[in-house]
DNA sequence: GAGTGGTCTAGACCACTGT
DNA sequence: CAGTGGTCTAGACCACTCC
């Protein structure tokens, strides 16, 4: 009872899991792949857009369908945290020189680009209860981008939403030709006065938005992991929310949790 | 230039969101679709697709396509790793009472179903690096699954690995028939000397593969939750490693990470 | 049997790339 | 131009559910 396209997709799976067909090969044309499974067209599509999904394949318009070569993962660690309200302390020197994503991968600032833009918006309902004010308050919402300058693809997509508010003490905050702002999120907020005190993480995932497959640059299929973070300081008042996008086909995110020891 | 079954698809999007299309109402038949949007059977049954791996769509075979009432959201606290030590520590009755998950979801032990299967098995590449030590080493792999009664899919699967000479000392342990063990993996360990110090969890997302579409209950399209997590005993060995996978579309992890203070 | 969703086909036509 | 992948169609046929 296994679909046929289910058929065709297990068997080239196990030939490029077992290096029969090895990393950077070009397939066969579909044209050719469904004479040779005795299938239409249609399904063996089908069945290299599963392949796809699961990142083992690239599709390349007009030039050919490769085993995907393994690319780079991307960690997201969450010590990355405190790593930047670390680094909020130090020189400018120092904050200039790197930001968290290199902490992360290990990547070079040299090696990542940063786009930013800044909007200020009204709370709508949903970012409302996140950030635990009233509808309609003013927001400033400032957009990110990372991509590795060696691909064309976003790794990374971010919109943080501040309560305009609590930055506008400090003008050059919202101005995001200031942007990127040496020492990050943690040292913008230090010059308003504010510390934050803890971060939640609220990870899930989803297939992605028209926009998302450009952007990132994954097909319809491969899954995009969703992650919003909401930050608190030492009050326990709200201080940002912030909703990312990763492409789950190349991403991991490490948590780490300390336990108390048991008493002896 | 977007193709036809996204403007299908956006345009049932906005109906349902809109509330034109409640929760629960059963869509026309995908034949009256097709002539309606003026395209062919299968552009219509693509753009439903997309629409049921977003979670919005429920097609049922035989019956109908139907707005998806709210599923309650699954959340997974990673304080549940300081609740499930703590446990440990209780008596046989308080153990029996509870489990993490319902620590999580505040559902009630009645509410849930679980499912527990013990192997014995030799270490791969894999699960040797990650439990650092040799290819071959015996482990005991105990596979676990959690559905809620009221419904016929499971909500997680899990498959954990211990190293088989270190919990051995325990012969209870190896026994599937103990399970659910009263006090969970944390009160298994002690009853072996052990002591789990720290958790580390690596989460990414991807497509289901054939027989997780089936036990989940989801469509290929709905994005899975993978995590993976590495329990550390005070000594700083890997104790345990378990691989996890919950449905995207009702799954919300969350971690918490404390930061220190800025001296003053 | 009537109505629903699910899978597959043969083939048309288009879009993109490199020569 | 030839060769590749991408989208869509009309329709056949099957599987499931309810009456």
């Amino acid at each position: 009872m296994a679909r046929k396209y289910e058929r065709v997709a297990d068997d080239l799976r196990r030939k490029i899991l077992r290096g029969e067909l090895a990393p950077g090969e070009q397939l066969e044309a579909q044209t050719s792949l469904a004479e040779r499974y005795r299938v239409s067209l249609p399904t063996v599509q089908q069945a290299l857009g599963v392949l796809e999904a699961e990142g083992l394949l690239d599709a390349i318009h007009g030039i050919g369908t490769y085993v995907r070569a393994n690319k780079q993962p991307l960690r997201r660690k969450a010590d990355r945290y405190q790593w930047e309200k670390n680094r909020a302390l130090l020189s400018e020197e120092e904050r200039k020189a790197t930001g968290g994503t290199e902490h992360d991968t290990g990547l070079n600032v040299d090696d990542l680009e940063f786009y930013s833009e800044y909007h200020i918006e009204e709370a709508d309902h949903d970012l409302a209860e996140a950030l635990e004010v009233p509808p309609g308050t003013r927001l400033l919402h400032r957009a990110y981008q990372t991509s590795i300058k060696s691909e064309r693809t976003v790794i990374s997509m971010s919109d943080s939403y501040l309560v305009y508010d609590m930055v506008a003490v400090n003008p050059d905050l919202l101005d995001a030709s200031n942007e990127p702002w040496p020492g990050g999120t943690h040292h913008q907020l230090r010059t308003a006065g504010i510390e934050i005190d803890r971060v939640i993480d609220e990870v899930s995932a989803r297939p992605p938005r028209g926009d998302e497959t450009e952007l990132l640059g994954i097909k319809p299929g491969v899954a995009v992991l969703t992650l919003r973070k909401t930050s608190y300081d030492v009050d326990g008042r709200v201080i940002e929310v912030a909703n990312a996008i990763m492409p789950g086909d190349r991403t991991i995110l490490t948590f780490e949790t300390k336990l108390e020891r048991w008493p002896s």
